[in-house]
DNA sequence: GTTGTTGGCTAACAACGTTAGCCAACGAGG
DNA sequence: CCTCGTTGGCTAACGTTGTTAGCCAACAAC
């Protein structure tokens, strides 16, 4: 979040209406009430097919664990071969960092959402329980952004400096978005993985949380 | 950090000097200055065949990635094969364990170290410094502990009361101490990720952090 | 009508965790 | 001294994983 990249160039008008990809689509854009530092890049264009595959993935790591995201079992939701497969993705990391992407784009949106509503209160606090709320709704699929090293070779650039840019523009200074994020990220790597002593109220967690990055 | 359950009886005298395990042996225990909620739990005794196995799988763990960590790497270290293992323990599951084991003594006796050295000065500061050190002087056993749901079932009991306490000593509140395990854990985990946008000063994160859990 | 591309297929490989079954060494008891 | 049970190694093998190689039908383009 420090060098967050500033908005080269206004992105181009977009051309027609583009085919779906699976990935949201852009949202109008309101007029902004919080300095901005990223713009929302444009999803990456994806073949029909892939689209499917991806969506099969998606369905299968979140209806049955990521352990039933396989080679095999997903060209069989699909109902075709596992080695087929490889006609249109690289690889099993690239289904996976699609499906890294789409967690983005998704939570990128709804965190976006909540600081363009208005409301002058407790933006801190909203914005905990949104990211609270998306990760607890897609647990396999929040797992999955938060294992690996996140190859950012394959992720469509500025995706990530946009994605976190509710951070900032809650808290207004770079370090402490940073660090609101990370506290976010760890309370919910922390549930998902049923880290917290049993009969914890992790609701207080979570508000003590917000407490100690809106006090003072 | 809930149910931190309190002390039930004192620890049982150690009976003489104990077989090397490989994990750290009782330290003397100081005069605490605070409230303290969860007794260090005595050690696991292990035979000392599976002690050379686990420090194997350290060794291996930490010097060549878990990707190195396999059971037929871990025989080859060893001098033997694959399946000699399954004669001192059950399956990889109990490496990893044992290893997790491991972090959570080794972290936890210097979490608690930070908290009993006196200094009336910055508590939250120096404990989010250890957590840190620690971690990022252990990236992939540290990881390995961040990963799966933990299997509490082979986990010394009190373990991680005990490991986590140290928050709760230096916030005197154990939902304060429960946000901030999580914050510091998020920060780790991001920063082990190279989550963070290339260029970050991670030590003005931190401090953010640290910052958010003392001012007010 | 030929030709190139797209997208399926089977067969196979290496590596993984793990199980079954065999056997040498060794300590204890009679 | 002999026997017997235990300990801790071994090989062979199984099922599963991601992945590659190579074959072939359907179909669009020129």
């Amino acid at each position: 979040m420090t060098d967050l990249r500033l908005p080269a160039a206004p992105r181009p008008a977009d051309t027609g209406p583009p085919a779906d990809t699976g990935l949201p689509a852009d949202p109008p854009r309101p007029a902004v009430p919080v300095e901005r530092v990223a713009l929302r890049p444009t999803p990456p264009t994806r073949s029909p097919r892939v689209t499917e595959i991806i969506g099969a993935a998606r369905r299968l790591l979140e209806d049955e664990g990521v352990g039933s995201l396989t080679m095999r079992r997903l060209g069989e939701v699909l109902g075709i071969r596992a080695p087929s497969l490889y006609k249109h993705l690289p690889g099993k990391h690239a289904v996976e960092a699609a499906l890294v992407e789409t967690a983005l784009w998704e939570a990128g949106d709804a965190l976006h959402r909540v600081v363009d509503g208005a409301g002058p209160g407790d933006v801190v606090g909203r914005l905990l329980a949104e990211y609270r709320r998306y990760a607890l709704a897609h647990p396999n699929l929040y797992r999955l952004t938060a294992v690996d090293p996140l190859g950012r070779e394959g992720l469509t650039a500025g995706l990530e400096d946009w994605s976190g840019e509710p951070f900032y523009r809650a808290t207004g200074e770079p370090y402490a978005a940073q660090a609101l994020w990370a506290a976010a990220h760890g309370a919910v790597v922390l549930e998902l993985a049923n880290r917290f002593l049993p009969g914890s109220d992790l609701d207080r967690t979570w508000a003590a949380l917000a407490a100690a990055f809106t006090a003072h």
